[in-house]
DNA sequence: CCTTGCATACTTGTATGGAAGTATGCAAGG
DNA sequence: CCTTGCATACTTCCATACAAGTATGCAAGG
């Protein structure tokens, strides 16, 4: 199995230091060093900069945050509770592959979630659907600018938008903590930018949707827009055997 | 604020063990202790038995669990995380209070996810309900006898089946994790025997609707029964006062 | 050549000691 | 009597040392 010392020793000839594929966090702000840990490895993973089934070592990994192992542990917890991580005890600790089941559970709930939120969110009289407008356009400049990071952020923010307007922001949360799958297969497979204006398309019908309180013809565009992630899983199976895991969960 | 101890040396006259609280899982299986804690903690929780408001400290509660600080430290950042505890730095753990805004996420998310677990159990042509029969039998013996703990199991068994049946298993675990507020809440009220019988009624009346397939029919019923934790909500609030967070979240 | 057993170098899990920060009570001064 | 300042006793947070278990490579024996 490939360990983190070997990749980095890949991409950077460097055989002990990691620099870049997780940026070291400086203790900033009052935040405790494990929420830092939690925040950089989560998202690292989630870009497939730590791609799944590599293989992990505390000590490593802490060396190279400039943390203690109890801290980078402290976040490991959360990680594996996320399901981005996985522990084996006296053997390491690595990034969970993708599993296709857990994908399609996390399908199920973020679609019918913004489907409920949708519907909620198209109740009220007086609705204002300029926040959602100005959305759209950020994400058409991003776009246009290549700018996939901003696009990213703003896609999270209409669909956090959406909760808010039906009166359950909380509920958001819910749905990012499934989406995190979903997040790594998107990644795979989103480096076209055909996927990113239909993506774009997708949202303008929606909010279009949500503008003229269209409930059918909302409820099915969050559906077809929620399941085009599955639409290139296979292709990314493929493309990526080892990153999926075959097996049911240990 | 009372204390841990304070409490304990109210009900049980003893200053400093806290025997009966939380029970000491001694360490059988291959478990970490980390997780024992975690479970056994967590369930003392949602069982009302520590109190919410109620002021923790690490070093206690490890002495009163035999385990040493760093796994029970694991343990309170999962249940951080699950929203059971809340940490202020450099002054102690708490025990989260009951947030209302919290409760409605929980039921909306509950609710939503329910029904599209239902409906997607009524699409099978041959579909299986015997074991939802199996479990409303076991949730009206349980009744019968008095045995809540019973009630409570077969009462969550019979709606992860719903998702089973779904093709969702996955997606119960989703609800769970919001559903720890609402075990509290359903906790305060519960001892009242008539709302037990009036939840089995509502589980037969949601096993009837899946049996012939009335869509509309189980929506509804669904519904109502997800916000019968709402109906004694207001009465509680009057009767715990400082059971339930007034103030946003900090 | 192949198999088996063991020494060794890892891994995660747990315990403990110290550092930094906060609430509290008490004493001194107005 | 009321307010202010400080000493003290907590708290969580972090670093480190040790314990227990697993994989690996090498050597010895069949």
């Amino acid at each position: 199995m490939q360990s983190f010392a070997d990749l980095n020793a890949e991409q950077f000839n460097v055989p002990t230091a990691a620099r870049g594929l997780i940026p070291v966090v400086r203790a900033r702000d009052g935040l405790r060093a494990s929420d830092r840990v939690f925040e950089s490895v989560g998202t690292a993973i989630r870009e497939l900069r730590l791609p799944p089934g590599l293989l992990l070592s505390e000590s490593e990994l802490a060396q190279q945050l400039h943390v203690s192992r109890t801290p980078l542990r402290e976040a490991i917890v959360r990680l594996v509770d996320a399901g981005l991580l996985q522990v084996l005890p006296q053997v390491g600790t690595l990034v969970a592959k993708i599993r296709m089941s857990d994908v399609e559970e996390a399908r199920f709930v973020r679609e019918t979630l913004e489907i409920g939120a949708f519907e909620l969110a198209c109740a009220p009289a007086h609705r204002d659907v300029s926040v959602l407008h100005d959305l759209l356009d950020q994400q058409q400049r991003a776009h246009e600018r290549g700018d996939l990071e901003t696009f990213f952020s703003a896609d999270e923010a209409l669909h956090a938008e959406i909760f808010s307007m039906a009166g359950h922001p909380g509920a958001w949360m819910a749905v990012q903590r499934m989406k995190f799958q979903l997040d790594r297969l998107r990644r795979l497979s989103l480096p076209d930018p055909a996927t990113v204006e239909t993506l774009i398309h997708d949202h303008r019908r929606i909010v279009d949707a949500i503008a003229t309180a269209e409930l059918a013809q909302g409820r099915h565009q969050i559906s077809v827009h929620a399941r085009r992630v599955l639409e290139h899983a296979p292709l990314m199976q493929l493309k990526f055997p080892d990153y999926f895991a075959t097996e049911p969960r240990a």
